[in-house]
DNA sequence: ATAAGTGCAAATCTTTTGCATCAGG
DNA sequence: CCTGATGCAAAAGATTTGCACTTAT
């Protein structure tokens, strides 16, 4: 099922590495193809990358994973995740999906994602007031999960 | 206005220890002092607290600094921020402002602070919708400040 | 060709731990 | 007293960097 070919996502990333006289190189397209093949919601450490791309030829070395996520976060194409338990993570950047929030269980770290508008105007007051040009909107909740507040309750 | 002392504010400190046989000892009243002195906005890294306490008397090991970051934070003391941008950072968790999001700008790293009612309702329909509880809700705008923002636009 | 990118290993952080010593309750 | 806490230094992770070699353009 996950069953997607690195052919050919990559018409953005070459352009914009182009303009930058960066080179499209097949590490990097391995990086970002990951990120699309798992799908929007998924977490991914810099050893996760690693660990994942460990695979036959598709292996990466961790230096130059680290310098991947770092380029394609700056491309705009992956985005930092501002969740502090456990590590910097990163996640594929979606059009869609630009401000997306998160509901992050603290005693089991399930998380659960969602949009809403109001807290997207919410925060585009906030900028407006302060003269800030908002550029993303990301709202973290810290909660417990069902099973987890049930555990707790006793 | 921000000058709050040292003096006597470990009340609740010494109380949340004891029920957890655990000491209130001069380190921790220290570094939760400092988060005290420096106001409730502040973003301070291991380092940084470490740093600051490193005058005459009021030293305290790096690792114990870690080690006091880790505990308060369990207390509820000190709440440790989710801004990507340059490591692990905690503040002064705060009654009056539980739950107050951040507007950080991306370039030079200025934070300012806000709080919104429609951001926490929106957090509280998000938690309820998927059974979750919410715990506390935090809103981090990436932005440009007005400096960068022209700067940029130049 | 030629400058950018990669892999590897070494160098840097950052954070955690083991252990002997110290001190709060 | 006795157990929890501290400081130090070593250990463990996480991330970055120097360099010789490879490769996109």
């Amino acid at each position: 099922m996950a069953e997607v070919q690195g052919s050919k996502p990559s018409t953005g990333l070459r352009s914009s590495l182009n303009e930058r006289g960066q080179r499209l190189t097949p590490q990097r397209q391995r990086v970002l193809a990951l990120f699309e093949q798992i799908g929007e919601g998924r977490h991914l450490s810099a050893e996760d990358v690693h660990g994942l791309l460990a695979h036959g030829e598709e292996r990466v070395s961790l230096a130059t994973v680290y310098r991947s996520l770092r380029l394609l976060s700056s491309l705009g194409l992956l985005q930092e995740l501002e969740l502090p338990e456990g590590g910097r993570r990163f996640e594929l950047a979606s059009d869609a999906h630009p401000h997306h929030h998160h509901l992050v269980c603290v005693q089991c770290g399930r998380t659960e994602e969602f949009e809403s508008a109001a807290v997207l105007a919410a925060g585009e007051q906030a900028a407006t007031t302060l003269g800030f040009l908002l550029l993303e909107c990301v709202l973290n909740v810290r909660s417990l999960c069902p099973q987890c507040r049930g555990a707790r309750a006793g």
